[in-house]
This record gives structure tokens, sequence and C-alpha cells, in this order.
DNA sequence: CGCATCACGTCCGATTCCCGCCAGTTCCTG
DNA sequence: CAGGAACTGGCGGGAATCGGACGTGATGCG
């Protein structure tokens, strides 16, 4: 369990991984969990430069190593998550309805904040069903800029 | 066997002791045993005096003669009672695993509970593991005042 | 001896409470 | 009137909490 530094435009990140996978990412003023690495690391070298370019609009999508720990229905929720388009949105019941219970949304709500490893994760491309974007773990400006940020990428993107 | 009253903030004690040593004390409405001591006696004089000291907030330990009468059992459990600091409280779990152990728990409280010299053989200074008082010979609430007693005093004390 | 009693502690199931929801109402403005 | 803020009731999962059952050792009484 090593974690590491990641610079960018939403404060000082935290990336943490064991050897084989990324367990978690820490935003700004939380404390990461196991110990500072200071050589190379095979799966956090990866991770450091995919995020980078994730924030330099040069990626949309991650190929990393994952190991979110939670209970199986956040589980499933969490991989529901990653079918979700860049640039795209859905609501917390449409989330729900994908996991084959509309009723669900707001559980769907609670098992998206304990998201281990957001922005990999893209828990914040869901919102509420009115638009409004109601919760974030890394604060609602930091998911209101990830928005945006996808946002403008896609509408630069030449076809 | 003698016995003779002593005024406190928990109501009217009464300390019975031989001519060598205490033997018990017991808390308003309790029926002590031995006859009326009238003159001078000098342990039950220099009982009296630590009592009222510790009363007072002036004293945080004892010095006395003691005879407790009980099984080994109880003699052991007792024992480890005076080990207890003034103004700390174990549970009862713990002063188990001291005495050897861990599931004697249950056998110690009852033990406790036939502590015949209470107040200066501090089994108010045991508690469940829950932080619940759970029992008292002189009633949870002479319990509770004596260990906020004793708590008040420790804070008060300067360095 | 056997048995019940007790100033405990641990475990497990049940309950409660919180939460990044949603759809349906009401009531209020422009 | 359209539309939006505010309120309401119902919803599911998970962590914390509570309460009862059980195992435990020493003692006192048949």
């Amino acid at each position: 369990m090593m974690y590491r530094p990641v610079p960018s435009p939403i404060g000082l990140l935290h990336v943490t991984a064991t050897d084989d996978a990324v367990v978690a990412i820490w935003f700004a003023g939380q404390e990461p969990t196991g110990a500072p690495a200071d050589g190379p690391h095979r799966v956090l070298d990866l991770a450091t430069e995919q995020l980078e370019e994730y924030f330099a609009g040069a990626r949309t999508e991650f190929d990393l190593p994952l190991e979110p720990r939670g209970t199986p229905f956040q589980q499933a929720a969490w991989k529901a998550l990653l079918t979700i388009p860049y640039g795209h949105t859905v609501s917390y019941g449409e989330q729900a309805r994908r996991l084959g219970d509309p009723n669900k949304a707001r559980a769907v709500g609670a098992a998206n904040g304990q998201n281990p490893i957001p922005i990999v994760v893209p828990c914040h491309r869901v919102i509420g069903s009115s638009g409004k974007l109601t919760g974030f773990g890394g604060g609602l400006p930091t998911k209101s800029w990830l928005l945006e940020h996808e946002q403008t990428v896609v509408g630069h993107r030449l076809f």
C-alpha cells in the first residue's frame, strides 16, 4: 500500500495503490492511506501519467488496474459507473434502473458517495434527475469543474 | 470488634475494626457489626481521620491496617483493587486479566460485590467494559459520586 | 456433589438512523 | 398559465447501535 501525490487543476490529489492495482484516490485535504512511495512503482507511474493526460484533455478513458473495496452492491454500482461515457451524464435514477431496480436511486447515491476511486471511476457523471449536482466527495465545485472540463474537451474535438 | 460513625458527603458511614485492623465499612442504612466504640481507639481514630481527608480531597491513598475476610479468590480480587490508582478506572474484564484469566470477569464482579471495606479498597473504580457502572454495594449514585469526586480532585491538582 | 445466582464480556440478529433520490403536490411569482 | 422553489412520502443499502442469548468462574445453599 503506497501513495503518491499528483498535482492537478482541482488541487493536490493522492493516489494509493497496491503492487497490483489502484485502490483509492484522495482529494486535497483528505488523508491518504498507505506509505509514501519513493521510487518508481508500476501502477502509480501508470496512474500518474494517465491522470495528467486526463487533466490535459488528452485522455478520455482510463486504462488502469482497479481494486475498489466495498460491498457487493457497491461494487455493482461502481461497475455501472464505468459504462458512462466521457462527457455524458446520467441521473441516479437512471443508474438505478440499469442496476435493475428504479427504486434503488437513493441507495445508488449512497454507494456512489463511497466510491474510493473518483475521477477514474466517474461518479461525477451522475447527477440528480432535476439536473442539480446534489453531491460529491470532493465538493460540488470540483464535480462541476470535472463536468465542465469534459464538456469543453468534447466541444473542441474535431470529427 | 468496635464500630464508630463517620459522617460523609455520601451519608453516615460506619467503620468497624478490631484492635489491630479495619474490618469493614458500612454505608448509611447498613447495620454495622461489633459494639459502639466510646473512647479513643487506635485504628478507628486513624481510619476516621483518613476518611475525612479523603472526602475533603486532601488524600488520594489510604494507609491503614486492613483485614478483609473472604475466600482466597476474593482476597486476590480485593488485593488487585488496591493497585488501581486514584482517579483511574478499569473494567471487570481487565481486572480479571490481571488476575490471570480473562474469563473470570463475572466472578470478579461477584467478588468485588462482597468487598467489606469499600472506599478504602476501591471497588468503585471498576466498571463495565462498555463504560456503564453496572453495580455498587452502596448504590450506583454513590459509586458515581466517588468517581466524580476523584476526577474533580485530580483535575484541580497542580503540577 | 448439583444447581442457581451474579456488580461481565462477546457475539449475532434486529432496529435505527443517515444518505450524493425521485415523483407528486402545493403555492407562489412573473 | 408556465415554471420553479419548497414540502412530502416512500424508497434501498450500510454502519452504528441496542438487546437478548450464551459462555464464563466463584460462591452459597441444599
